[in-house]
DNA sequence: ATTTGTTTTGCAATCGATTGCTTTATCTGC
DNA sequence: GCAGATAAAGCAATCGATTGCAAAACAAAT
């Protein structure tokens, strides 16, 4: 069903049925209403491709996401699809993994599909591999990333103050009388070497100034968290605390701590980062530094749609996480 | 760039470009070679907007799941888009919400995108008003569904033999001589109504006849799973076993029962299904009948690629699927 | 040099919409 | 009943590709 299919069995010209369907003025009522009838007979659905190609605009917006499979990431995802979907967008969600060349070549996958925006979901994309491809295949679409910023001109950024919130969370095990605390980030972006400054502030500040040297790592898995935190205990049998960077090899850490006869929190607190639904099925429940997700994911729509309607939102907003205290701490 | 820019750079015709873009033959090695080059100095990219508007056909899959928060769907929709893409198409996300009306107001969103296919992950979409919808909306392209099955002629399904698997893990129980079984379904869809046949074919065989009659309902959450937990401890204090219809309630009523003081598994043993990462983060670690999430995956995007590409597989496969042990039982 | 045959290349229509401009229909007032 | 104004509808170009068919270029054979 064609808009010329319509404008046959209505009698009239295909731009008549054209501005029927897009309610522009001008047309009689009496015309309106029978074509309007025949839309509905005939169930008839605009071919997107088609407006796309001549309003150089296809109502769709590109989501980059390093892996979707990790809690934190969906979940934004999820929010920023449903804020997206409510204006008329449609979301195409790109897996992009996480080197370098895997991320530059879903984006080079995405430039040929006309998007009308891009939204980056984790603070992994803040590299120069990224900011070049971006410049070069999308140098003109707003682009909003979620948990990240790149100096161009088109990039809009949503922050989180991990800095204080990951010192905020050190100093919480200190006060709880936990000296000796082990920082464990998956990967050293920029976004995690901010987490591990606010956490060596801390200690600097703190009674065990020699924890500044307990620093681990262990990616975003259950498996590496329970390594790395066996191999904590083994170099530091006095460990008392335990900062790690994200949820999931937190939850495993706790875990690892339990198995080994270590009663957390008593003798052991362990924080992790994002306040994923993982803190919640973690037993004793996990504290966890909470990174606004929901308030990213809002943030991040709402300046990318802002981007669109050809507003021009602040290019850096900044949040501030908070501390979620459950059993682990 | 579009196809005219580069043809006038090179003096050629756009039909010439557009047979080097598409590496058709019948083109002068010189001229091809030429014409390549230029390509690659101005970076060109095919527009695939006025492509798909021509060859009818957008490269693109439309994806529904009610919720992508939900971890066994996440990683089929994490897989599937993984395969698709490697297949050079892309992927439209879809969350659906669980409502009949919201599944169909998404399927009508589809429509206007010109989709070459669609898959749709989970049981919940086998109902009448989505086969209706389908029906009406996408009656010639190929439709998968992973864990789901319609009569339409162009529908092929993925299925998973759950009626045995629940019926296996209730054996199981009884085998550890826990005969006292409820069971807890999120809503009563075909599948979960498969399910609890499953549950009753076994409770029927065993030594307590009488939990046939123990069939609770609780929403896929936390929240919910350990809500029906506490009623079912209050309603049945000798209750010896819980099958669940999936783990986030699950794990959930693992909690649950430890908070009441009682032993898993040796008082009462713990079964959720899907088998998600929830199952190894719970403590203790959930026991859960495997669907085959990966299998699912794999066979339902292999499927649409084959319909896409004109053979016609199977409308519909069964997969078997299998206990992993845990700590729970 | 001319004819025939084969490569290469270009023309123009097409896909399904949108929209500026022109034409036609309708209405108003005298 | 008619000029002039306004409302309604249509024409045709456009978006950026693809492709059947025709034309041009070149090669080989007579």
């Amino acid at each position: 069903m064609t808009i010329y299919d319509i404008a046959k069995k209505a009698g009239v010209s295909a731009s008549t049925v054209s501005r029927v369907v897009n309610n522009k003025p001008g047309i009689k009522p009496e015309t309106r209403q029978k074509i309007e009838e025949l839309l509905k007979e005939y169930g008839y659905t605009p071919n997107e491709t088609a407006r796309g190609l001549v309003n150089r605009s296809s109502k769709m917006i590109g989501i980059l996401i390093t892996d979707i499979r990790y809690a934190h990431y969906m979940d934004i995802a999820f929010f920023v699809e449903q804020e997206l979907s409510r204006a008329g967008y449609t979301c195409l969600i790109v897996n992009t993994g996480t080197t370098d060349e895997s991320k530059v070549d879903a984006i080079h996958r995405l430039a040929q599909r006309q998007i009308d925006g891009l939204l980056t979901v984790g603070s992994t994309f803040q590299c120069d591999a990224v900011k070049e491809a971006l410049a070069k295949s999308f140098p003109d679409i707003p682009i909003a990333m979620a948990n990240g910023y790149l100096p161009l001109p088109n990039v809009k950024g949503v922050l989180v103050d991990e800095y204080n919130g990951v010192m905020e969370c050190v100093k919480l095990m200190q006060e709880n009388n936990h000296h000796k605390i082990a920082f464990i980030r998956p990967n050293s972006t920029p976004a995690n070497l901010n987490k591990q400054k606010g956490f060596l502030q801390a200690t600097r500040e703190g009674k065990a100034p020699e924890c500044a040297d307990w620093i681990y790592q262990a990616a975003t898995s259950l498996e590496e968290g329970y390594r790395v935190t066996q191999q904590i205990l083994r170099e530091h049998p006095d460990v008392e605390g335990l900062m790690f960077c994200e949820d999931e090899a937190a939850v495993s850490g706790v875990r690892a701590l339990t198995d080994a006869g270590v009663k957390v929190p008593q003798q052991v607190n362990v924080i992790g980062v994002d306040n994923t639904r993982y803190c919640e099925i973690c037993n004793p429940k996990l504290t966890a530094l909470d990174n606004m997700m929901l308030e990213m994911s809002m943030e991040s729509s709402r300046i990318l749609l802002e981007s669109l309607n050809g507003n021009n939102p602040p290019a850096r907003i900044m949040l501030f996480s908070r501390i979620i205290q459950r059993e682990t701490t």
